[in-house]
RNA sequence: GUGGAUGUAGCUCAGUUGGCAGAGCGCUUGGUUGUGGCCCAAGUGGUCGUGGGUUCAAGUCCCAUCAUUCACCCCA
């Protein structure tokens, strides 16, 4: 038979590996919740027009990395690879905007790319992310950096900078095209072969290229994007970077920050790892205020980011954030005998009853192996069941952390477990 | 898709010029009857990634293949 594991870039969350991802959901939650935002939750799969329209049918991440797949109606179906094109479709299908002029929402959830796999990249990874939708004022886009800021500051991430920089709206964009264009066209031969397929496709792009020598090109002949802003463009910049002044969030502004999604508009920023691999980006996003109608909807501004679990809990291990040990269950419950645990599982169902946590042995092990396994379990108490305590309705509440004894009814155990806890 | 590295016990890894498959940790049980941790002892656990080849003999040498991983690319 086939041997049966986890397919490439797939991982299974165990162990010490849940109690990371619980840590930082929770305060996930709490952040949201204190920015008054609302979860939504969409499907996995949609149709797969959703994401040509959306992301762009020319991106990398459409044209060669979607898990695209035909169902048994012969519709075109593809694992999402990304969240802001499904919560743009749920937006438009619902008509939120008939429900209030402004949508704060928050996701978490798995998506999909087929890409080689390497540190701080996956083909199933878990992105959370925000988008705000019904607002075009800059305020917008600073309350979105600010929660994005606010959830690292909240786990204790220290090593990140955050970058933010305007492409404009799409007029300022097309101007720009063509300025770059004309500026770069003499050095053209010495760019790489990538930088020469992207001149024509998207030039922006050329931004991204690592290669020293583009990069010095770039540098040394590129205009900024910043100096070919329209009037309303750079004011609406300046209003983000006055905001974030304002809430003390320091930031970059680097003019190459263009990223790689088609339906950026404005404000773009990202938030790079310092202590991470190549992989560092943590946080991308910015305004998209032509993606809800070129999905068919109304004209609907709109500013989000998307951050990657995977790699926030990577940065959080280099900062050795996971470092305090989980404590166990309340009480490990020890019947002697099988007969002691027709007394000993009632016990424990009036005790979680009444929100303590309780751990009954289910293998019929010694005494022994019993209070070895709570104390790896790292109890906080233990009590064992047999004939006497049977016969006398009392049992031995014992902590194993400062190891006193106390001989209770068992009546008595749910008041004195709660006042300990 | 391209390039490099690595595959031996549940985990981390030794394994010499080819010569009986190892250690530590973990797990199970015991160390005088019903009380954990420390210590001691015994036990459990591997088709050496897979398939070929060379050899009297292969974890070790050769070829292929698969997987993992890092980097490019791209992105969170």
């Amino acid at each position: 038979m086939q041997e049966l594991k986890s397919i490439k870039g797939t991982h299974d969350i165990l162990n010490s590996g849940i109690a990371k991802w619980q840590k930082v959901e929770k305060v996930l939650q709490k952040v949201f919740a204190s920015f008054c935002y609302q979860e939504i939750r969409t499907p996995v799969f949609e149709n797969t027009a959703l994401f040509a329209r959306g992301v762009g049918e020319f991106s990398d991440i459409v044209s060669k990395e979607m898990y695209t797949f035909s169902d048994k109606g012969g519709e075109s179906l593809t694992l999402r690879p990304e969240l802001t094109a499904s919560v743009a479709r749920a937006y438009i299908q619902h008509h939120f905007w008939q429900d209030a002029p402004v949508h704060k929402l928050w996701y978490l959830g798995a998506l999909f790319r087929q890409e080689r796999p390497q540190a701080g990249r996956q083909r199933q990874f878990h992105q959370y992310g925000v988008e705000v939708i019904g607002s075009a004022l800059p305020e917008a886009d600073a309350e979105v950096i600010a929660l994005a800021c606010s959830i690292y500051r909240e786990l204790g991430l220290r090593n990140y900078v955050l970058h933010i920089n305007s492409i404009g709206s799409t007029d300022t964009r097309k101007r720009y095209t063509e300025i770059l264009k004309k500026t770069l066209e003499p050095h053209k031969n010495s760019l790489c072969e990538t930088c020469n397929t992207r001149f024509e496709g998207n030039i922006l792009r050329l931004f991204d290229c690592k290669n020293p020598g583009c990069a010095e090109i770039l540098k040394n002949y590129a205009p900024s994007i910043l100096d070919h802003l329209s009037s309303e463009d750079a004011e609406h910049f300046t209003r983000v970077r006055e905001l974030l002044d304002v809430m003390a969030i320091p930031y970059e502004v680097n003019p190459a920050l263009v990223r790689g999604l088609d339906y950026y508009t404005r404000t773009t920023f990202e938030i790079k790892g310092t202590a991470l691999g190549a992989q560092d980006a943590l946080c991308g996003g910015g305004r998209y205020d032509k993606l809800l109608m070129e999905l068919g909807g109304p004209e609907t501004p709109a500013v989000g980011f998307a951050a990657g679990m995977e790699r926030l809990i990577l940065a959080m291990e280099a900062e050795g954030l996971f470092t305090e040990e989980e404590a166990g269950m309340d009480l490990y419950l020890a019947p002697m005998d099988s007969h002691a645990l027709n007394t000993a599982m009632p016990i424990a169902q009036t005790l979680r009853d009444a929100g303590i946590s309780v751990y009954v042995d289910l293998l019929g092990r010694s005494l022994k192996a019993m209070l070895r396994e709570a104390n790896r379990k790292k109890a906080k108490h233990t009590a064992v069941i047999g004939d006497d305590e049977i016969k006398n309705r009392r049992l031995q509440l014992k902590s194993m952390f400062n190891n006193t004894v106390s001989e209770l009814p068992f009546e008595d155990l749910a008041d004195a477990l709660k006042h300990k806890k």
